[in-house]
DNA sequence: AGTATATAATCGAACGATCGTTCTACTGGT
DNA sequence: ACCAGTAGAACGATCGTTCGATTATATACT
């Protein structure tokens, strides 16, 4: 285990564990346990308790994702290398499919209570980005919709899918698989 | 809310709520105020508690997605056909998108503990009855895998892009997405 | 048909365990 | 001497669970 040593540390390996056992799942004692740190000593640094840790979480899981797959969406750069670094962002932001997506365990039971807007938010934002860029290269809107859609859906159902299944290179091949399908369908 | 006056009555009810609250987030409390019957009445049906609940709901999970998803595929009909009726089997075992799926809900956290392998076996399953009809089609195994994989993938993520937006009608346009691209591969 | 009996099903109350949280005291460094 | 950081112990609340008693439903007998 990485041994946790600054703030920084501390809030990855939140992360890690709000994301592998949902809201509801992770308890005080799993983050003491998995943090090193004794129960009291997590709500010096986050007062507010479990809630205000899931919201820490759900910060900075929003800064990498802008950072990695929103971001190279923003450039000026050609369709089809906007694209590619959008996705090369997301295997290193779902760890290789490994880490599961907060838009799927953060939006189940009475988390949604929490963070159900602003899920929905981050994810209507990621669409609207890709429709931006699609429309871009002269599809009409309603295609834009479908194939911004058919992106996320398949990122989404990918993650499920593997750890449903354990087998995590079914991510990367539907990596490949959306480079693919998306390259054929504008650039006919 | 419908009336529960019988065995199955109370299951299909368990099943809702399992499904939109997860397993951990699943609590007695809830379970008891939304079927209307006291904790105590609840451990009456399943003396084995939460777990035997959950897997009662598992069990009947498995025998509608096998009645409604499954059989399909296992017909002598020709491949578009099948695929189509899988299509609507789904639009009904999800209720037009808006049941979560427990291959999503059941494999997040400590609920792995106990349905880890169940869930394993029917992804697989569900993946192997599609290379099947995929591979009768003349079309070799290693784009059957990718077809079959995107199929299931495309699904779970309409479901957890439904979830997360709120817009349940993306799941409808995902079906017939998967619909067109299929036949488009296949029949080409 | 009406009554007695047995069984099915329900519920309130309480259990120990764990939940998230708070308090107080004790480190270790500056 | 100060203070950021840690941890043990305990809090009330809720967790899943169990128990005892009560009500409803069905069966049996006269």
């Amino acid at each position: 285990m990485v041994k946790i040593v600054s703030y920084k540390d501390l809030v990855d390996k939140l992360t890690d564990i709000f994301c592998e056992y949902g809201y509801d799942g992770t308890s005080l004692t799993i983050l003491s346990q998995n943090t090193g740190l004794g129960r009291a000593s997590l709500y010096y640094h986050f007062p507010g308790g479990k809630e205000e840790m899931a919201n820490a979480v759900y910060e900075k899981i929003t800064r990498d994702f802008t950072k990695l797959v929103l971001s190279p969406l923003a450039t000026d750069q050609n369709f089809q290398i906007k694209i590619k670094n959008m996705l090369e962002g997301i295997n290193l932001f779902y760890n290789s499919g490994q880490r599961s997506c907060l838009l799927d365990v953060f939006a189940i039971g009475s988390t949604k209570d929490i963070f159900y807007s602003q899920i929905k938010n981050a994810a209507l934002y990621w669409k609207d980005s890709l429709i931006k860029i699609i429309e871009d290269e002269g599809i009409d809107n309603n295609r834009a919709i479908l194939l911004s859609e058919e992106i996320i859906i398949s990122i989404e159902g990918a993650l499920v899918f593997a750890r449903a299944t354990g087998d995590y290179e079914s991510f990367n091949r539907t990596l490949e698989n959306i480079l693919l399908t998306i390259t054929k369908n504008i650039l006919n």
